[in-house]
DNA sequence: TCCTTTCTATAACGATCACTACAGAACGGC
DNA sequence: GCCGTTCTGTAGTGATCGTTATAGAAAGGA
């Protein structure tokens, strides 16, 4: 039994021999691993080894090989999702918002260092690990929904449009754009693909 | 040293303890299991489970996991590719047969026991392997293109229409429609993307 | 200086991995 | 019946898996 902690600003104090790692630095370099060797492929040795410490210390900070990756994963969807909610609120209309993440993606998709998208070609055997990422990668349809509603109500979607389908479907380019990244394709191909699905966009109200 | 078959027949006659189990059978039994959890996360003891057979039957029948594995994606591809290049001859026009393909693809990725595209959707720590599958994913698009070309040159398609950026792009849905399948989507969600990807279809000539 | 705490590195743990040595069983040919 | 061949099941191989016990090092507090 402890007290509760008896000073309430912050963490409490340091004690202890301090750890000799950035903690987000070994994070980061744990979720490069994964996004290129993806979670079965990737050991804990492996890890280890990028990550310049200690099995000890590794499970210490992130508790095990699982964790670390939810962990990593987290970290990875977070810049992600900041970019997709600032370009759907700043872009001036719902279809500039969608074209331009999806040349956006055409981009980082086909990066140099780790190709295609941690979480879009993420495959696992274990069933409670893989709803987990199946409920991730569901997630940003509501997002779009959103954005898709709003363009509705203000009248640049005409009134009708299954905007749940329009969703579904620019997840699922996206989605498509991910297994090209990570299978070699150019930026240029991707672009042109990004260009197609905006074909789809439907016919505006005018 | 051996004589080149006495009997040039066929098969030389059998000698030996006949095999008992069914090699194809056996197969089938491991596509699904890879198809499933994916090569990494398979085991030869998941494997040799499901086929009903030991290790040594395993590896005389099939060389090793590896090379089982692309026997199960070769019967697994083989499949396809008929219902594809068979859609792409018959179906009336070019539009017809990539809509009957999605639509078809939609229920396929949607079906009960195995859920998604074995190839799609299938990911790999080794380099070689992923490799060859990225190749194999690829291989689609080669036909798909032939076919877009012929319907230019029968005018169904503009002339100058970049026919292997099309398809790019449908290549590009479908491997999308098929993690939404493993995702656990809908077919009726399915349908609605791919009928939202023929509304890219280039506008006609007429 | 000594104690408590928390990290570190070494060196393992049992379990499982892909794979195989071995001996016996089941066939055709003689 | 006997032989050569090829399959079968048992029981392992060494390697690597994810994880941890242990002991010592490095910090703050007294």
């Amino acid at each position: 039994m402890k007290k509760p902690d008896a000073n309430p600003s912050t963490a409490a104090v340091q004690r202890g021999r301090p750890r000799s790692f950035d903690r987000d630095t070994a994070l980061e370099r744990a979720m490069q691993v994964f996004w290129r060797q993806g979670y079965e492929a990737t050991s804990v040795s492996d890890l280890t080894r990028a990550m310049g410490i200690n099995p000890p210390s590794l499970y210490a900070a992130f508790g095990d090989k699982e964790h670390l990756y939810l962990a990593a994963l987290e970290r990875y969807e977070q810049g992600r999702r900041e970019n997709v909610v600032q370009q759907l609120e700043e872009a001036a209309t719902a279809r500039e918002a969608i074209e331009g993440l999806l040349l956006a993606a055409a981009g980082e998709l086909t990066n140099a260092e780790c190709r295609g998208c941690m979480l879009s070609t993420a495959q696992c055997g274990d069933e409670r690990l893989q709803s987990t990422l199946a409920e991730r990668r569901a997630a940003p349809k509501r997002v779009l929904k959103a954005r898709f509603d709003r363009a509705v109500r203000e009248g640049e979607l005409p009134r009708g449009t299954d905007t749940g389908a329009l969703a579904d479907f620019y997840t699922t380019v996206f989605q498509g754009m991910a297994i090209q990244g990570r299978d070699g394709a150019s930026r240029k191909s991707l672009v042109a693909t990004a260009r197609a699905a905006m074909r789809a966009w439907p016919k505006g109200v005018n």
